[in-house]
RNA sequence: GCUGGUGUGGCGAAAUCGGCAGACGCAAGGGACUUAAAAUCCCUCGGUGGCAACACCGUACCGGUUCAAGUCCGGUCACCAGCACCA
C-alpha cells in the first residue's frame, strides 16, 4: 500500500464537512475554546504560501483542544472591501461585488485544500450586508457617544488612490499600500476620538498576554510623556502657552519657538515688523510634505516675529519668539519654550540663530553639544532649584509654578485620533445625512443596514470627493428628524472597520436582532489565542482594541479586552532571503506544494521551517524531508506486532507525549516534529511498533497532519475519526530512562563519558568518576579542591 | 537617535535552571540493492593535527564572574523590525 495523498486528503475533506465535527457549538458542557487568526483580504492573486502558516499553527492548537475535550470555535471570514478590488474593478470594468466573489471562491477553495479545521459554518464577510449592517451600527453608537464628530483638517492624500489615509497608513511619507506620494490636503472628515482611550489602551496591556515586543511597539506607537503646560506673558499682552516635559530646564528657556501654523501669528499681525518674512515661511511650510517636515537630518530654519517678545516666568528676561517647521501644530500647544542647553533641537537652532545657551543642568559641556542626561546632572543657575536632582526640581517647579497659577502638570500622547472617512466606493457607507437645520442626523437603526447603491464609475475624483457624491438619487434623501430635505454622507468607511469587531459577531454570526447575543458573548468572550501579523500592531490590533473597550464602556461586550493572548508569526519569504513578491519572482504557490506533496507535507513543511515568530526562506529541497517523514509513518502500517505498549519504546513514548504536548503551547512547532521524526527513529531502530504504540502516535500526529492520520486511523480498525478521540496522556515518571549517560570532567573539560544509574548518589558517581582509570591518571598527584555532580548530567572533579 | 529583537556548521535550525554545543531536517560524499536510474536502506558530515586512540580550537568581537558560559555581567560591532524634530 502506497501513500498517495491524492488519494486521500480531499475524502477526509468532505467527511470533515458533512459530518460537521469541527462545527462549534454555542450550548455546550464542554469548557469553551476560542482560536483566531487574522481574516484575510481576498486579493486576486489567490494565497500565497504564507497564509498557511499562521491558519496551520492554530490549527493545530485547536485540534490539539478539541482532542483535549474542549468546544473549539475556529472561524474564518473574509475582509472584503477595500482599494486592491475595487482598482481591480475599474480597470476591468467589472462591479467588485463581482471580483469579490470570486476572488472568495478562489481563497476557499486553497484553504480548503490544506485540511484547516475551519467552521464553515459561521463563515463571514465584511461586504455583507448582513454583516455590514452592524459595523454601520457600532459606528452610529460611536457617534452617538460623541466618539465620531467631523473636523476640518489637514489630511494626508495619496495622490494615486485619491484617497484620504490615517496616519498609521503613512510609511515613509509614502502610501502604505501603493507606494506613491502623500501630501497634505485640507479636507472635512469624520474622526474617531481613539485618543479618549489612549491611556487606558496602554494600561489594559497589563491584562493581557502580548509579546513584548507588540506591547512595546504599542506603547510606543500611543507616545505618552509627562511634563507640564507653563503660560508664557507676551508684550503683545496676552499668553502664550507650551508644552514641556522638562520643566526643571525654565531657567534656561531663552527663546520660544512656535509652529507655523500657530493661530497666535494671526492675533498678532499687526504687530509684526517682519510680517511679509513671516507670510513667506508660512507659505513655505504649507507647501511641504509632512514627510519633508519631519526629515531629521535636515537643517533648522525658521523666522524672528519681530515686534513680539515673551517674557520667560522664573527670569523675568525678555526672550525672542520664532516660527520654525520643527515645531509641530497638532502636538503638544503648537510651541515650545527653547533650552538649547539641555535639547539637541534647540541647541542646533541656537546655534543657527546665534542665540545664548545657558547652562541650568550640571555635567555636559553646553557650547560642544546638547546635555539631556536626566539621571545625573545637579541643577544650576536655576534660583530656587539650584543644587536638586533634575527629578527633584520638575516637581519643585511645578507646584511652585501651579501656585502662582501660571502652569499645570500635564500629560500627552503622540497618538491622534483616526481619519476614518475614505472618498472611495468599496467601503461600508457612513450612516448618516446632514440637514441644513439638524446638523448631521444618524439614520434610524431600524433601517440599517444602509446599502451601497450600484454605480456605474467607481472612478475616484481628484476633487476629493467619493464616487458616491455623483448619484444624486441616493445623495438626496430627508432628514429623519424633522423630515426637511437632507443629503446623505458619501464619504464610506476605511477598511480597517469591518475587522475591528469581527471577531465578535463569529460567536452568533446569523443573529438578525443584534451584532451577537448577550449569551453567545458571554460564552465565547474574551478570544483565548489570537496569531497575527507584526504588521498589524498599531493598526488593526490597536483599532479593534479601541472598538472592543468602546463596546465595553456601553455595556455591549463582557470583558474589557478583546483578546487574552496574541502571538506573532514571522514571514516566509522567498529561498534568496527576499520577500516573496511577483516581481522578484520567487513566488511559491501553494496550490503546487499540495499537488506535488499533499496537504499534510505542506503543512508539516510550513511549521518545521523554523521558529514560528521568525521569518524564514522556503526551500523547496527540504520539503522532501517532511514528505519522507510522513512515508516512514505510513509505513509503520506494516510493521505493527502485539497490542500495548512495548518495554523497549515506553519512556520514549511518554518523552515524546510530553515534548509535543508543551511545545505546541509555545510556538515550538519545529521542535514538536522533531520529536515525532527522532520517536520514528526510535520505532525503526526496534523493527515493529504495537497497535496500541502505533494509535499513539496517530493522535499525536493527527493535529500536524490529519488526513494521513484519519486513513491511518480508519485502516487500523479504530472507531469513529482520530479528531474525535483523545489527547494520550503522559506519565512523568515513565519519562525517565532507567539508566543515563553522564559526562566526566576535570576541571570543567570533558575526560570521559559512562552510562550511570539515573538515580546514583552523588558520592556513588564522583566514586565511579575516581575509578576511572582515565580520570584517575589526569588527577593523580593533585589536590581535589572541589567535587561536583550534577544529577543524570555530570561529575566534575577540580584539582591544582 | 529611541524602543524591541537577532547573531551558533555548506543550509533551515536545536540546546528548561549556567552543566556533553550542533538534536531534527536539508544538501553533500561514500556504500548496499538495481542491467541502469529513481526510490529505499546503511555509513560519514564544525575546524586543525594525527594511521589511530586522541588532542587542541570553535556559538559576531573584546573583557569579566564561575568548578563550568551559546546561556549571566560590562563594553564593542553587524543585521532585522518599529518609531522618529512628539519639545
Amino acid at each position: 500500500m502506497k501513500y498517495e495523498p491524492k488519494q486521500i486528503e480531499k475524502k477526509w475533506q468532505d467527511k470533515w464537512e458533512e459530518s460537521g465535527v469541527f462545527h462549534a457549538s454555542n450550548t455546550n458542557e464542554k469548557p469553551k475554546y476560542y482560536a483566531l487568526v487574522e481574516l484575510p483580504y481576498p486579493s486576486g492573486q489567490g494565497l500565497h504560501v504564507g497564509h498557511p502558516r499562521p491558519y496551520t499553527a492554530l490549527d493545530i492548537v485547536a485540534r490539539k483542544r478539541r482532542l483535549q475535550g474542549y468546544n473549539v470555535l475556529y472561524p474564518i471570514g473574509w475582509d472584503a472591501f477595500g482599494l486592491p478590488t475595487e482598482n481591480y474593478a475599474i480597470k476591468n470594468h467589472v462591479h467588485p461585488a463581482e471580483v469579490t466573489k470570486k476572488n472568495i471562491a478562489r481563497f476557499k477553495q486553497q484553504i480548503q485544500s490544506l485540511g484547516i479545521s475551519f467552521d464553515w459554518s459561521r463563515e463571514i464577510n465584511t461586504t455583507d450586508p448582513d454583516y455590514y449592517k452592524w459595523t454601520q451600527w457600532i459606528f452610529l453608537q460611536l457617534f452617538k457617544h460623541g466618539l465620531a464628530y467631523k473636523k476640518e483638517m489637514a489630511v494626508n492624500w495619496c495622490t494615486s488612490c485619491k484617497c484620504v489615509l490615517a496616519n498609521e497608513e503613512v510609511v515613509n511619507g509614502v502610501c502604505e499600500r501603493c507606494g506613491s506620494e502623500v501630501v497634505r490636503r485640507v479636507k472635512s472628515q469624520w474622526m474617531l476620538k481613539i485618543t479618549e482611550y489612549a491611556q487606558r489602551l496602554i494600561d489594559d496591556l497589563d491584562l493581557v498576554d502580548y509579546p513584548e515586543r507588540v506591547k512595546a511597539q504599542q506603547k510606543n506607537w500611543i507616545g505618552r510623556s509627562t511634563g507640564a503646560e507653563v503660560d508664557f506673558e507676551t508684550s503683545a499682552g496676552d499668553k502664550l502657552t507650551v508644552y514641556t516635559t522638562r520643566p526643571d530646564t525654565l531657567y534656561g528657556a531663552t527663546d520660544m519657538v512656535i509652529s507655523p501654523e500657530h493661530p497666535c501669528i494671526e492675533k498678532w499681525a499687526d504687530q509684526l515688523k517682519n510680517l511679509s518674512e513671516v507670510r513667506a515661511y508660512q507659505e513655505e511650510a504649507s507647501k511641504k510634505s509632512d514627510f519633508e517636515r519631519t526629515e531629521v537630518v535636515k537643517d533648522k530654519t525658521g523666522v524672528r516675529l519681530e515686534g513680539v517678545n515673551a517674557i520667560n516666568p522664573v527670569t523675568g528676561k525678555d526672550i525672542p519668539i520664532f516660527i520654525s517647521d520643527y515645531v509641530l501644530v497638532s502636538y503638544g500647544t503648537g510651541a515650545i519654550m527653547a533650552v538649547p542647553a539641555h535639547d539637541t533641537r534647540d541647541w542646533d537652532f541656537a546655534k543657527k540663530f546665534g542665540l545664548p545657551i545657558v547652562e541650568v543642568v550640571k555635567g555636559g559641556d553646553v557650547e560642544k553639544e546638547a546635555f539631556t542626561d536626566c539621571e545625573t546632572g545637579v541643577m544650576v543657575n536655576s534660583g530656587i532649584l539650584d543644587g536638586l536632582s533634575v527629578e527633584e526640581a520638575k516637581k519643585k517647579i511645578i507646584s511652585y509654578l501651579e501656585e502662582k497659577g501660571i502652569a499645570k502638570a500635564k500629560v500627552n500622547y503622540k497618538l491622534r485620533d483616526w481619519v476614518f472617512s475614505r472618498q472611495r466606493y468599496w467601503g461600508e457607507p457612513i450612516p448618516l445625512v446632514y440637514c441644513e437645520k439638524c446638523g448631521y442626523v444618524p439614520i434610524p437603526e431600524e433601517d440599517l443596514p444602509l446599502r451601497l447603491p450600484n454605480v456605474k464609475s467607481y472612478e475616484p475624483t481628484d476633487n476629493g470627493e467619493s464616487p458616491l457624491a455623483h448619484m444624486t438619487d441616493w445623495v438626496n434623501t430627508t432628514c429623519p428628524h424633522c423630515g426637511g430635505p437632507a443629503k446623505r454622507e458619501t464619504d464610506t468607511m476605511p477598511q480597517w472597520a469591518g475587522s475591528s469587531w469581527y471577531f465578535l459577531r463569529y460567536m452568533d454570526p446569523h443573529n438578525d436582532k443584534e451584532f451577537a447575543s448577550q449569551e453567545a458573548l458571554n460564552y465565547w468572550s474574551p478570544v483565548d489565542w489570537y496569531n497575527g501579523g507584526m504588521e498589524h500592531t498599531t493598526l488593526h490590533l490597536l483599532y479593534s482594541r479601541f472598538w472592543h473597550k468602546f463596546l465595553y464602556d456601553i455595556g455591549k461586550v463582557p470583558t474589557p479586552e478583546p483578546y487574552a493572548k496574541r502571538t506573532s508569526h514571522g514571514m516566509i519569504l522567498g529561498a534568496n532571503g527576499e520577500k516573496m513578491s511577483k516581481s522578484r519572482g520567487n513566488v511559491v504557490n501553494p496550490d503546487d506544494v499540495v499537488n506535488e506533496y499533499g496537504a499534510d507535507t505542506m503543512r508539516l513543511y510550513e511549521m518545521f521551517i523554523g521558529d514560528f515568530e521568525k521569518a524564514a526562506p522556503w526551500k523547496t529541497e527540504s520539503v522532501r524531508g517532511c514528505r519522507r517523514f510522513l512515508e516512514r509513518y505510513w509505513n509503520l502500517q506494516d510493521c505493527v506486532k502485539g497490542d500495548g505498549m512495548s518495554k523497549k519504546l515506553e519512556s520514549a513514548f511518554h518523552k515524546t507525549i510530553k515534548k509535543v504536548s508543551e511545545d505546541t503551547e509555545t510556538l515550538k512547532f519545529n521542535t514538536a516534529i522533531a520529536a515525532l521524526m527522532s520517536l520514528i527513529n526510535d520505532i525503526t531502530a526496534v523493527g515493529s511498533i504495537t497497535k496500541e504504540e502505533l494509535r499513539i502516535f496517530t493522535i499525536l500526529l493527527n493535529p500536524f497532519a490529519p488526513h494521513i492520520t484519519e486513513e491511518v486511523w480508519s485502516n487500523l480498525g479504530f472507531e469513529g475519526m482520530v479528531c474525535q478521540s483523545q489527547w494520550p496522556e503522559y506519565d512523568e515518571a515513565k519519562c525517565k530512562d532507567e539508566t543515563v549517560e553522564i559526562v566526566l570532567q576535570v576541571n570543567g573539560k570533558v575526560r570521559m563519558r559512562t552510562e550511570v544509574a539515573a538515580d546514583i548518589s552523588k558520592d556513588d558517581a564522583i566514586a565511579l568518576a575516581k575509578s576511572e582509570q582515565k580520570i584517575a591518571d589526569e588527577i593523580s598527584g593533585k589536590t581535589v579542591v572541589k567535587e561536583i555532580y550534577v544529577p543524570g548530567k555530570l561529575v566534575n572533579i577540580v584539582v591544582k
